[in-house]
Order: C-alpha cells, then structure tokens, then sequence
DNA sequence: TCTGGGGTCCTAGGACCC
DNA sequence: TCTGGGGTCCTAGGACCC
C-alpha cells in the first residue's frame, strides 16, 4: 500500500503557521507580480464571486469588500517548510517519494498495521510538529492514493481527513464519484474529448478499452488506466534524480524596451540557475533564451522568439553561461518593442564529472577556483552577496515587486518572528 | 495600471548513420 | 520487373503536473 500525503492549502497554511491571529481571516497567495491568485485557504474560497487562479486586479471588489488578506509569495519559506515536512515523513518511512511542494507519497509496506490509525498518526504528528493540517489517501497504486486523497479532503467530518481505499468495493465507488476532470493525469484537453464520449466520471473511463486509450491518450494514458484497476504501474521514486532543465522567466514590474535593463535580467536569471546547477553537480550544453512582448496588449506591436545556444563545452560557469546567453538574447533581441518577460533555460544537462572536451576549444578552466569561492561566500553570507557586475544594480528597474511579501522566517537571521512584537500584539 | 512560474513525459517527423 | 533494414539524435508540439 502506498500513501499520499498532502498539505492542505499549503501556501497560506504555511503563512499562517507565523500568523496566528489571521487564521479565520480569508487569505490568499499571489503570484509573481501580485498578479494572479495562485492559492487561497478554504474561508476566501467560499466567498461569493471569488474564483482560483484569477487575475487579483480582476477581483478587486471580492477581495476588498471581504477584507482578503493577500501575500506575495514568499517561496524562500515555502520551500523550507517543504523540507520540514518531508523531513517529518522520513520518521514514518524510510520510502518517502518527494512529488511536489507540498505533497509526497509513502511506502507502506509495513506489517501489522491498521492503515487509518497509521494515517491518523502521521496527521497529528505533522500537525503537532509542524502546525500544517494534512490530507492523506491510502491505496494500493499512486493514482488511486491521489482519488483516496480527495475523498479524505472533501468529506472531512467521515473521514477525519484520512482515507482507504483497500477494497474492490470501496474502488469501484470511489471511482464512480469522480469526474473525470479531477482525475489525476486527465487535465482540460482529455477532458473534454471524455466528456463528448459520454465518459462522466474515472469508472467509465476505466471501461474504455486498452487500444483505445493506448491510441487516443498515449502510454501515459494507459498506465493511468491500470493504475485507477488498482495494478500498480508507477513505482515510488525515492531517489531525486537530477533535473533535466532548469530555467527562469518572469515578467518584468513594467514593460521594458531598453536592451540594457533587459541583459541584466538575463544575466541574473543564469546567474540564479547557474547556482542550482552546480548544487545538482551538473553542467548544461546548451541555453535558451527567449523573449517576450505583452500578449495581453492590443495595442503593443507582438512579438515572441526564441533561441538555443549550443555550448561548445559544456559548463556549470556563472560567467561562462551568462555570455552565452547574452550572444542568445543579441540574435533575438529587436529595438524598438515594449518587451513583459525574458526566459532562460539551462538544458542538455548532464553529471560534471564527465564533461566532454572538444579538440577545437581551449577549455580554461581557470576560473572554477574563483566560482568556488563565490559560492561558498554566497552560502556564508546571503545569497547574491558577490554576483557578476552584468547582473547589474538597476534590479529595482525591471524586477517584479514583491510588496506583500512576509518575512523569510525560517532562513533569514534578520526576518526572524519577533514574538512579542509580531506575534502577541497581533 | 494589473493577467504565474517551473517542471516532466511522449510522439511524429526529419535528418543522419551503416 | 525488382529500389532495404535497422538504427540514433534532434526538434517541435502537445499533453500533463503542482
């Protein structure tokens, strides 16, 4: 049997963990840009005309006239809340899958246990460690844990936020209650093309045929349909394996025209991801720039490109990538266009202990020294304490402002919680 | 005025190899 | 008359996840 578990409404859960006295407030989580509500906790959204994911500019009056509390993320502290989290799972098991930010799956192959008890103590435990309430789907395959999950979430009172699903019985019924949009795997496009066939819920679509869904929905389908018949075809995968891409790309806090502004964006962003490589023990081959005008506009001039650099070696060198990509960003740079995002991605990524050489490159590795010692400083200190003089110091320029962001609670030594000041007086 | 960001996997088709 | 067979690698596009 497998677990899933998952933090319920995790982003603002994980605000709320340092706000005590604004839990039964509404509260929601922007994105990047304070642009669009990427999470809400359950009292903001049952208000009337408030809708997930929605631009917040267009929600205004819902979030005013209620009083919303809104957040800009703080993912620096999501993330560490992440950590903790999976950090308690690891005393439940040592097969903890880490899925996303807020969810992981367990193996629980272990004897002799009653699974909802076993389910009841890993919520309190979470909950007493860590003040984040969990929901947790019990099944014998992944994709199943992901329905017993929603059941353990939607019927709260029944459940007590833990569900089994350990019988055909229970399967079938599970099953049967699912649309099939909310199934795991089947997003927006399968959907509709479900629906027009009359398949409502992931019971029926668990009578469709194997050749069919084989031929319409790919292996990935397939595997999603044995998987809801309980036969187990996605293992636990316990080990991180590296990354394959890594990237960045954000909107700017205004439309940009000037190159220069836009090069120093560019070279933060690798500089940024260039870190993540090397902490991964990576190098990248080859770099994508790309570029974008505002889409949103009716007015602007459109444009959108974007272009791979090939690495002649490939490298984990801050300096090194960050020219590369500004000979990237020159071939699609065009003058004269309000420009609302620049991306890159680091890809083509493989171990650093086995770089390739190239006969026709002097590879110098000088400067691996000098990279070594401004990630330990970086480390030491903060990060971004030492960066390249092309990431510039016009920040404030182009990024993205990030006025409702809380503190770094619990990795900033200077955002620490003040306890009485923030806490008792609130 | 304001419209997210960071990933994975699969397939088809085109180029190439011997 | 008859025009192979078995591969790899890369890219673009489409699907999905949180």
């Amino acid at each position: 049997m497998y677990a899933l578990v998952d933090i319920n409404g995790a982003f603002v859960a994980m605000e709320m963990v340092f706000r005590p006295a604004d839990r039964n407030k509404p509260a929601v989580v922007l994105s990047n840009g304070d642009g669009c509500i990427i999470a809400a906790n359950k009292i903001a959204k049952q208000l009337n005309g408030f809708a997930m994911y929605a631009p917040a500019f267009q929600l205004e009056d819902v979030l005013n006239k209620n009083n919303v509390l809104r957040f800009s993320p703080n993912f620096e502290l999501y993330v560490d809340m992440s950590r903790r989290f999976i950090k308690e799972l690891s005393f439940f098991t040592d097969k903890v899958e880490v899925y996303s930010i807020d969810e992981a799956f367990l193996d629980l192959d272990i004897k002799n246990i009653d699974f909802t008890d076993y389910g009841q103590l890993i919520k309190r435990t979470i909950l007493k460690n860590l003040d984040l309430s969990v929901g947790i789907g019990i099944a014998p395959t992944k994709a199943l844990c992901k329905v017993a999950s929603k059941i353990a979430k939607k019927f709260t009172e029944r459940t007590n936020n833990v569900y089994v699903i350990d019988s055909e019985e229970k399967r079938v019924k599970a099953l049967k209650w699912l649309p099939i949009g909310d199934v795991w795997g089947i997003g927006s496009g399968f959907a509709k093309k479900l629906l027009q066939l009359n398949i409502k819920n992931a019971y029926q679509f668990t009578q469709l045929t194997d050749s069919w869904v084989l031929k319409n929905m790919t292996v990935v389908g397939l595997r999603l349909k044995h998987e809801l018949e309980g036969k187990s075809c996605l293992q636990l995968e316990t080990i991180k394996e590296p990354k394959k891409a890594i990237g960045t790309e954000k909107a700017f806090g205004k439309l940009i025209a000037d190159y220069e502004l836009i090069k120093e964006a560019t070279s933060s962003y690798v500089e940024y991801c260039a870190g993540k490589l090397r902490r991964q023990n990576s190098v990248a081959s080859a770099i994508v720039v790309l570029l974008e005008t505002n889409s949103f506009s009716t007015s602007d001039e459109q444009y959108y490109n974007r272009t791979v650099v090939s690495l002649p070696i490939a490298s984990n060198n801050t300096t090194y990538l960050v020219k590369n990509a500004v000979d990237g960003l020159n071939r699609i740079f065009k003058n004269g266009l309000r420009y609302k995002r620049v991306g890159i991605s680091l890809i083509g990524l493989y171990p650093d202990n086995s770089i390739q050489g190239n006969l026709f490159v002097n590879h110098n590795p000088k400067h691996s020294n000098l990279q070594k010692v401004i990630d330990q400083l970086n480390l030491k200190y903060e990060q971004d304490t030492i960066r390249l003089a092309t990431s510039g110091l016009n920040k404030q320029l182009w990024e993205s402002k990030a006025m409702l962001r809380s503190p770094r609670y619990t990795t900033r030594l200077n955002e620490l919680l003040n306890i009485s000041g923030d806490v008792l007086n609130r």
